[in-house]
DNA sequence: CATTAAAATACAATCGATTGTATTTTAATG
DNA sequence: CATTAAAATACAATCGATTGTATTTTAATG
């Protein structure tokens, strides 16, 4: 049988000694002599013993695992930000689950039955286009599961979340297509529920103002930035009695799919209209024009959620942290804005 | 206190029964009465009582977890590739861990130690570029964890595998070249240690002979097939004393490091040269010119990896699995090869 | 109604590690 | 060397569920 995993208590026995004692040599602990120590170790490698994390974690109560929402995991930003927070997390000794809302609230209020169910240390989240409701995030509160939001946070009291500036971002952004002699300025805004879309929608306005340009309610377009939205919204605004000249873009892939549109129905980009995108995902590079764009870094965004959940979860119960972090962007300047 | 976490022996006590019953009706065992079944169920509800997972699976002796080792997180394939596992797995009750080798063998050596720390009950894995010794997967063997290969897979003995067929995928995209008119028709390959690399090759080759063209060892250019790979390789070729004409990528990205720079040297894609890439990655229809490229699905590959290692692991330590799943590719006609 | 088999339930050990408390050993001190 | 405190180790309960075996209850039968 080498079905027989080897554990404290095979030690212990080998050695003579109490498995308590095997148990405290191997976490370390100021309870054991350094002469009993080293010989437990040199046994413990010796057999190749691998502590069993699951009675580990029984005995402590805790799962070290972390769930993450997002919603959808094959966008390159969250992608970039599951790198971040896997690394964080393998470092720290937790694994993650990670789960996928596909922009629905219903999956996302499963999930979040699911993780509780696998009894995760906390959650780190980012909502889905639909969530309007925060019923099921209290389910959370109620259990004392720390979570973080990040990227697509929500407007509840005591909540901690890793965000960008998006109202600033959006403001050097519709500001760089006014330097660069736009004047009639269009907006594809997203869902009007989440935070990123409401204050990159305020920046944009903010950026108007400042130069005193009029805004014009008929400019502002939402959908929910998808490929295909890009090109019905140019239709939109081209039916508008205004010359437009230039277009600030919530993501990048409304963006894409309006310069597909444009190009199409041979309007010039950036001649004619200049357009700035959000997010820089990896298609913005390659695109022609190349789509000048907002920065941000999914990677460093996950590995700050990461560790403000950690902190979070390693807090216990006593005073909690309620903590916003803004992360760094910049606008990418490319061919997409350049005359 | 409210961190009073339901047991099934809190529900025995109120209903004055043993917790093995208790826990017997739970799992619907036909060992228990139905009206005690009934009124077991209803009192666990009204609790909100929910099994604890570590204690179960400790008992069990399984994690219900899988692990998964992909090159990088980020790469489209790969992203569409882990939504399937997901999706797959959560659906039979396993949680999935996510590592990323990103291209090292070092790595990818010591996420196979984590995983078997973590005791999981089985691993996908798509080897790195730089994995041309399988030592480490032997410890997988020893201590019976079933792995199954998905995409970049190795030959070894007696394994598992889901992957397309790589052969006959870039002999329809090197017909395609040829019947375009192609007759210079060079190759971008990938290291020749992955089975996968080396299966393209042998079907571009294998066209060409069919179609009576020679071939000529100078036209293929390995590299890791990185985007600046892409305008590396074409220089290579362009200093060749061929009219090169025709060009089949091991995959999409190359491709598009070549578009790019070919884009930049003003040799026109695909009147001068028809290009015809691998894998469909999200930015190959954005690109102007939109990329010709085999389809392959991560999401059914990582379905079809999913449920052969999930075979596998019920299949426990009777007769071992050993099975090849060839998942269908298709080419996509663009614009870089209409002509 | 006694007997017997089958069904239902209870008992107790177990998975492997952790941890509060009790006991033993060691070292320090006069 | 006896006393005492500190250090080291052993004991035993525990985390929450599962499961083989023993016991009790129920149903079937003559």
């Amino acid at each position: 049988m080498d079905n027989t995993e080897i554990t404290i208590h095979d030690i212990a026995e080998i050695l003579g000694i109490n498995s308590s004692t095997v148990s405290r040599a191997l976490n370390n602990s100021s309870r054991v002599a350094q002469k009993t120590k080293d010989k437990i170790l040199k046994k413990a490698t010796e057999l190749g013993y691998q502590r069993n994390h699951l009675a580990s974690n029984l005995r402590k109560r805790k799962t070290f695992t972390i769930g993450v929402i997002v919603p959808r995991i094959s966008r390159h930003f969250f992608s970039s930000a599951i790198a971040g927070i896997e690394e964080t997390a393998f470092k720290a000794g937790y694994n993650v689950i990670i789960c996928q809302s596909l922009e629905s609230l219903e999956r996302e209020k499963s999930i979040i039955d699911t993780l509780l169910a696998n009894r995760v240390d906390g959650v780190l989240i980012s909502i889905s286009m639909e969530t309007k409701n925060y019923d099921h995030l209290k389910g959370l509160k109620q259990r004392k599961i720390p979570f973080v939001f990040f990227d697509r946070h929500c407007d509840i009291a005591e909540n901690s979340k890793v965000v960008i500036d998006d109202f600033n971002a959006a403001f050097t952004a519709v500001e760089h297509l006014i330097e660069k002699n736009s004047t009639n300025i269009a907006h594809f805004s997203g869902p009007q529920n989440l935070e990123i879309y409401k204050n990159r929608f305020k920046g944009y306005k903010a950026a108007l103002e400042k130069h005193k340009i009029p805004f014009r309610e008929e400019l502002v377009v939402s959908s929910s930035l998808m490929e295909k939205d890009g090109a019905q919204n140019v239709q939109k605004i081209l039916a508008l009695p205004y010359k437009i000249d230039g277009l600030f873009c919530a993501n990048d892939v409304v963006a894409i799919g309006a310069i597909q549109y444009l190009r199409k129905i041979k309007i010039r980009v950036p001649e004619d209209i200049a357009i700035v995108g959000f997010s820089n995902e990896t298609i913005s590079s390659v695109i022609e024009p190349a789509l000048t764009t907002i920065n941000q870094s999914g990677m460093q965004i996950g590995e700050a959620a990461t560790n403000l959940l950690l902190a979070k979860i390693s807090n216990e119960n006593k005073k909690q942290i309620h903590e916003t972090i803004i992360v760094k962007t910049n606008l990418i300047e490319r061919k997409s804005t350049l005359r």
